[in-house]
DNA sequence: CTGTAATAGTTGGATTTGTAACTAACAAGC
DNA sequence: GCTTGTTAGTTACAAATCCAACTATTACAG
């Protein structure tokens, strides 16, 4: 590519962004309205209705939020008895979280709606194109490290 | 999809998001630490190295960034001496924003950086796959609007 | 003209995030 | 036991963002 060639609309990072900016809008304007939910609850709250039972690091390392968030996210969530925590009895570092009969029902509900708006989203690609854009999501996540200089 | 089939993994904002935070990680390093700015005060500059003479708003408009959000960084910038703001002559409310040279140095310099990251994620592609993923990012930058619902 | 609406851009205060320092509990060496 | 290091999670302060109200200017209807 010459110099002069470069285009914002060719910089991946840039077309994600606003990709992922874009496509998260509604969906955050739902839990936000339905729940006063935060990006970083959602996401813990998300973590916890599917894998069950974690830990707060657990829960770092798969969604890669740092510890401050899901702290804080945790917090929110257990005043609004949505999360309760439960110190392990082997380690008393850490705490159990899991979602509540109320936090469950919140994420049965956004857990729906998330299914059909990723539907309506997937439906404005076709099949071939949303493997193929999945798969190159799942490699550019884990380019992360391993210096390109 | 059956209701307990839902994956984080392919929940296409979740993926997009997870894929552009990681993807932006290194480039965000180098013009952090290289020139002290941040991401809106890097678009602001690559808007204008890329389009020549703009204004706030043509700015906000082709990046999908608040007006605050650019006011901000044009504060910023200016401050820094990498743009100057010259009041339009009809329309005394407008001003056209423009790279300095100390701007366009900078411009140049993170262009080239930018060129070699972007070349760095694409190869870890393979090209029909690049192109898909573009084309699919596109559509997707474009949903935003439309209840899904 | 004059009053009302629209547009360009800025500012203030509350909310959220990032960074670094912190407490508490465990682990391992001696 | 005691010291040193590590890990889980929290907190404090600074920095950045969001939202709403603001100034200044232009547009336009009557």
């Amino acid at each position: 590519m010459a110099d002069d060639d470069f285009q914002l609309q060719y910089f991946l990072p840039y077309l994600l962004n606003q990709a992922a900016e874009a496509s998260s809008l509604e969906f955050q304007q739902i839990y936000k309205s339905r729940y006063g939910m935060l990006r970083t609850e959602w996401r813990v709250l998300f973590h916890l209705g599917l894998y069950g039972q974690l830990t707060a690091s657990e829960i770092g390392q798969r969604a890669r939020m740092h510890k401050t968030k899901i702290s804080r996210a945790v917090h929110r969530l257990t005043e609004r008895r949505f999360v309760t925590r439960t110190r392990d009895d082997g380690d008393r570092r850490v705490e159990h979280l899991s979602l509540t009969r109320q936090g469950q029902a919140a994420y049965d509900d956004l857990r729906a709606v998330a299914q059909r708006y990723n539907a309506a989203l997937m439906d404005t690609l076709d099949p071939a194109e949303a493997a193929v854009l999945r798969r190159a999501l799942l490699k550019l996540s884990d380019v992360a490290q391993g210096g390109f200089t």
